[in-house]
DNA sequence: CATTGACTCTCCCCTTAGGGGAAGGGTTAT
DNA sequence: ATAACCCTTCCCCTAAGGGGAGAGTCAATG
């Protein structure tokens, strides 16, 4: 099938996949005469892969590592286990750094009146050390 | 002062200096004869507050607004709190986000037995759908 | 048969917030 | 004089595509 088609059967873009064709994440055969890049069902499927692993914040290489686990029948799964708790690693400190700084804002925000005066902590709060 | 005392004066590096008096962000003086940024003491206060709001997550254009708002000594500290409950806000979004990318990815890897073995249910859970 | 509209192609610039490094000029210490 | 730093501008690089121009292709209709 034609590009167009497999992205909404892929649920992604054109532009997307053009672009996991150019770094070879995904690579359609390319039609001899008109130049078309041509999606498989295989394609298609390995496109929704990816896709649903770029929802789950896992980046564009770390898609690629999946890719190859996913297609290899003979994979270790303790590998697959390994990238999934790095990513959750990632995730928590994420998760980590944005509650402090939510805990921080909140506690600037707290103390500001938000009225017509410039007397303003959040400000104070930003300025000062 | 030069650029390298200010940039270490401020907590930042020179490129990030250079960046903002690009973006026409914090403004050094030039000097005439050798071309050289000139900073002032209120360019290096100025340049900590950006600091200390970047660590806080606000972007450049939200420092910029609120550069604006520091230097207005008439402005209403609601317009200041406005912005930061609106920073509150996108943190809540994505913290949100991120605890239920963490639940999905959790449920994934504990189901995962992580050995020699090709069976994942994390690559299904990837693949399915 | 020709045209029209929808699709496709490549190519290039744009995004955030700077980092890395080259090439060239200035100042100071040995 | 020469080395060791400091400063300048200029250009390319990042992640993951989005937007759009200009040109070729396909299917259906008048």
């Amino acid at each position: 099938m034609k590009i167009g088609e497999a992205a909404s059967a892929a649920g992604l873009t054109v532009k997307t996949l053009r672009y996991y064709a150019n770094i070879r994440l995904v690579t359609p055969q390319i039609s001899e005469e008109t130049g078309y890049r041509k999606y498989a069902e295989t394609d298609v499927a390995k496109l929704k892969f990816v896709g649903t692993a770029r929802r789950f914040n896992f980046s564009i290489e770390e898609c690629r590592e999946l890719l190859g686990l996913y297609e290899n029948k003979n994979r270790p799964s303790r590998e697959v286990k390994k990238i999934t708790l790095n990513k959750l690693d990632d995730i928590d400190a994420k998760l980590a750094e944005l509650q402090k700084l939510k805990q921080e804002l909140q506690t600037l925000a707290n103390a500001c009146d938000g009225d017509d005066r410039p007397n303003c902590p959040i400000i104070d709060g930003l300025a000062k050390s």
